[in-house]
DNA sequence: CATCCGACATTTA
DNA sequence: TAAATGTCGGATG
């Protein structure tokens, strides 16, 4: 049931309404299924005894009241709920109220008006207020209004090419103009919709040719108009470009007619042109439906970019010369030569808010100005307070007026989008927020200059940001002050499609490592080629996490950095959210860049601001060193390898009840697997594991038989070349490492929060999936250096994350952890941590590693286990004790860098060696 | 041949 | 129903 079939049922439920039948219908108009509501009628499923009362669990409360107050009954009724009812109505058939019980909303209404708040009960259908928790109602209604009349609009008028959804994109954009400016002052209160129903035909035929004429009496300057009729000509010149091209108007049926009359009824007056657009975005393009503006940047978001990029800076500005009337005006006059340029901009928002908070930073400029005004005329109240500004800044600042009017042009806002209709909405947003600051501007200083006709439009072109030259669509003079924002798309390098990877290619034109990087990295590559060797420019994005870590780092940073650019500020890792979708599944950062200019940077992290000389591309203090991938571990620790992958669907795999329920001869050929879930809450999985002894005759049992035609079909079906090839092995697992013996279990992936990473030891030669690493050659001694914090530090600042969990990767930080020699004594010392760290695990064998290492509930002797075993390992890095993670991770860093610089010196001289050698023979 | 990553996916409280 | 926390195997070097 969408919400277009529930807001027509309601309108027929009010049309052939029934006193009778009344509730029962407004609850199947939601789509509850029939066969409850046939038991809700007859009384099984009403929990309530008395008369004239319905109660369905869950569901609803409801009760018809003739004689009393029915505020009273409700609030009665609404405060002694018994069985968790999600509404609360009382109703006496002209009135109608409602309460949600879950949100304490309330509807106050006459019953016939119901159709209208058809989304109070939504909750009924499904659909919870929750996804649009925070949001302005009257955007949600807007943009659902807005979807239903683009359908309606849709089924008359077919969009067949480009052309024609160009078409329709701007008719709505005008459309949505024209609801606005009726609200708004711009137009006369409800002149356009009134103009439609009165002086346009019922059945919609003439709709079109009226609007068509109204849109271009919309471009005509008063001079220009002839022989106009009145209701047309009382419409004011808008100009501005938003009327200027005449488009196809779409027909119109009497439905759609309608539709545009009540989406004119609605009060278009609390729209935010900000997020009122993403939401928008969303409902018309049919694909992005389903996630509703999911991707829209919240305002506290925004915030998080602007304010270091250029409004903390500002404000700061501001600050110093309030007592200066000279500076205040050079400050007016920086503001009107900004340049704003979000090079992904969508609908606009970060265009928008930007805007917003530059044109409310002219208003407290001019306050101050005119403050210092009055004091210098000797009337203000705070004169008092200001006696200590010089008499030469007063009576300079009397010597001139005020002029009140914004400095702040839209001709500064540029933007890239390359879906049409957001491209549209950010050019008319920008044109809304405009008026509405305007409106701003006249509450605080009683004077303003006229929203109509519509000044020079934002610069917003409808293209290819990763193609276009970013110069052509911002172009920037010598001295120019420019900020490049926004939040660019986010494509991992599996999730590319063929002209994403295309952009990549045109972009990094075979960069080393440059097909692992995330599609994202463009737009910072494209603003450092921007920002580079220009000290105004600086550029900050909105950015998944994953291209400051693991593997990306290296050959990204590279890239960048060697334009002689720098981090200067930077959000980490937080997750993702916004109101229209509660988690996105992604954790972001935010990173802004510019030319090198030794400033002081600004690490923001989890309430806290860091500041520092340097940012590294992990988004820490003090270093830039880069670790990338190495094949072999860089101190002397045995060689660590991922698990063996199975690559059979499935297949392969038995729970433990399966298994013991397996006979005892077909038990021989499965074992015992584990990844990180086994590992961490002690499930048992057992996979089919043929020794090559027991093949052929394994395959004839049929059990065994159908589990490697299963995988067989599966791997052949792949897309992937290499695992077609691997359907001819179908009884063994893709990727084969186990060796037998011991092994040392490491987890491919931890939570977040463990102060250690739980590792354990296999004794019972039972198989390590890919989704943990594993060490078989190994001294106990490492289970220790492993299990330390100095590692767990390491591996934080160095390895990959998956959102915010921790990543493993023997490439990146286990060959890279840097181990000084270690005497035999020492070794031996350290083993013995181990045992008690063992010992202590035993003592509470009936938790899991998982509860075990939780941090809240770690047991006392399990964690002074670690720290004797910390304060062991951390010995043989340096006598004296290590103080806090900065230090850890400051003092291996260093000894990484030594160590390599040792390796290159031992690998030249070995090369000398090789070379003196051959000259030799 | 080896392995990193996911504008996620699934379980848990 | 939000919060917690790791699947699985393709794409890439």
């Amino acid at each position: 049931m969408n919400i277009a079939q529930i807001e027509s049922n309601l309108q027929n439920l009010i049309k052939s309404f029934s006193k009778e039948t009344f509730i029962y219908d407004l609850l199947l108009a939601y789509g509850l299924p029939k066969a409850s509501i046939t038991r809700l009628q007859k009384g099984n499923l009403n929990l309530s005894k008395s008369e004239g009362e319905i109660s369905w669990k869950k569901k609803l409360r409801f009760q018809e009241e003739y004689s009393a107050d029915l505020h009273l009954t409700i609030s009665e009724l609404a405060q002694s709920i018994k069985h968790e009812e999600r509404f609360v109505i009382v109703t006496d058939y002209e009135l109608f109220l409602a309460i949600d019980s879950k949100t304490g909303e309330k509807l106050d209404i006459e019953l016939a008006e119901l159709p209208k708040h058809f989304d109070f009960f939504l909750p009924w259908a499904g659909m919870e207020k929750a996804q649009h928790r925070n949001e302005n109602p009257a955007d949600v209604k807007a943009a659902e209004r807005m979807a239903k009349l683009f359908d309606e609009i849709k089924k008359d008028n077919p969009v067949k090419t480009e052309e024609d959804s160009h078409a329709l994109n701007v008719f709505l954009t005008r459309l949505l103009f024209c609801f606005f400016a009726e609200d708004t002052h711009i137009f006369q209160d409800g002149q356009f919709t009134n103009a439609i129903s009165s002086h346009t035909a019922v059945d919609g035929h003439d709709l079109r040719s009226y609007l068509e004429s109204l849109f271009e009496v919309l471009n005509t300057a008063s001079k220009g108009r002839k022989d106009l009729p009145a209701y047309l000509n009382a419409f004011p010149y808008v100009n501005g470009g938003l009327f200027k091209d005449s488009f196809q108007v779409p027909e119109f049926s009497r439905k759609s007619r309608q539709l545009i009359i009540d989406a004119g009824e609605m009060n278009w007056k609390d729209i935010n042109p900000d997020i009122f657009g993403s939401m928008f975005q969303g409902v018309i393009d049919p694909e992005k439906r389903g996630s509703l503006g999911a991707h829209y940047t919240s305002v506290p978001n925004i915030m998080k970019v602007i304010e270091p990029l250029f409004l903390d800076e500002l404000k700061e500005e501001l600050e110093k010369a309030k007592h200066n009337p000279k500076k205040l005006n050079e400050l007016l006059y920086r503001l009107s030569k900004i340049k704003i340029f979000d090079p992904a901009c969508g609908s606009g928002n970060f265009l928008i808010i930007a805007y917003k908070e530059l044109r409310r930073l002219e208003i407290a400029i001019i306050h101050h100005l005119q403050d210092l005004q009055k004091a210098a005329a000797g009337f203000n109240s705070k004169s008092e307070q200001l006696s200590f500004i010089p008499k030469a800044q007063l009576s300079l600042a009397a010597s001139f007026q005020v002029e009140l009017f914004s400095r702040i042009q839209l001709s500064q806002f540029f933007g890239v989008e390359i879906d049409d209709f957001a491209h549209e909405i950010a050019q008319l947003s920008l044109w809304l927020a405009e008026h509405q600051m305007n409106v701003e501007f006249y509450r605080e200083f009683g004077k303003t200059s006229p929203t109509l006709p519509l000044k020079e439009a934002g610069k917003i072109v409808c293209g290819n940001a990763c193609r276009l030259k970013w110069e052509k669509v911002c172009p920037k003079k010598e001295g120019d002050e420019i900020y490049i924002l926004g939040n660019p798309p986010y494509l991992g390098k599996k999730e590319q499609l063929v002209n994403h990877k295309l952009d990549m290619q045109l972009v990094f034109n075979s960069q080393d490592g440059f097909k692992n990087l995330d599609y994202i990295s463009i737009w910072f590559f494209l603003a450092a080629k921007y920002c580079s060797n220009t000290p105004k420019c600086k550029a900050a994005f909105v950015s998944t996490n994953s291209i400051c870590q693991g593997e990306q780092v290296g050959n990204f940073w590279i890239l960048i950095f060697s334009q002689n650019i720098e981090i200067i500020f930077a959000h980490t890792s937080f997750m993702w959210k916004n109101s229209a979708k509660s988690n996105a599944g992604v954790a972001v950062v935010i990173v802004g860049i510019s030319a090198k200019n030794g400033s002081i940077k600004k690490i923001y992290s989890s309430g806290k601001i860091i500041q520092t000389q340097e940012i590294s591309p992990y988004l820490t203090s003090g270093t830039t060193t880069i670790v990338t991938k190495r094949s072999r571990p860089l101190s002397q620790i045995p060689e660590m390898t991922n698990g063996s992958m199975a690559n059979d669907d499935g297949n392969f795999f038995i729970d433990h009840e399966e298994y013991i329920q397996l006979p005892s001869h077909l038990k021989v050929y499965f074992r015992q697997i584990l990844g990180a879930r086994e590992l961490f809450y002690s499930f048992k999985r057992y996979a089919l594991w043929l020794k090559d002894e027991d093949i052929e005759k394994a395959l004839e049992i049929d059990l065994i038989k159908s589990i490697v035609n299963k995988v067989a079909k599966y791997r052949a079906g792949s897309t992937r070349e290499a695992t077609r090839k691997l359907a001819n092995t179908s009884h063994l697992f893709g990727e084969i490492r186990h060796k037998s013996g011991q092994a040392l279990i490491i987890p491919g992936l931890s939570a977040e929060k463990r102060d250690y990473i739980p590792i354990d030891f296999l004794t019972n030669g039972e198989i390590v999936s890919n989704l943990a690493q594993v060490i078989f050659d190994f001294d106990p001694w490492l289970f220790s250096l492993l299990s330390s914090r100095l590692n767990i530090v390491w591996v934080r600042a160095t390895s990959g994350y998956f959102k915010k969990d921790l990543r493993y990767s023997p490439v990146l930080s286990y060959n890279n952890f840097p181990v000084p020699y270690i005497s035999d004594q020492r070794k031996q010392e350290i083993t013995q941590c181990v045992f008690r760290i063992l010992e202590e695990r035993e003592r509470h064998s009936e938790k899991t590693l998982a509860q075990l290492y939780d941090p809240d509930k770690m047991p006392a002797g399990l964690r002074e286990a670690h720290r004797q075993n910390d304060l062991a390992i951390e010995r043989c890095y340096r006598s004296r004790p290590f103080e806090s993670d900065e230090e850890r991770l400051e003092y291996l860093f260093k000894l990484y860098e030594k160590m390599i610089a040792e390796e290159k010196v031992k690998d030249s001289l070995f090369e000398k060696e090789k070379k003196g050698r051959k000259v030799k023979k």
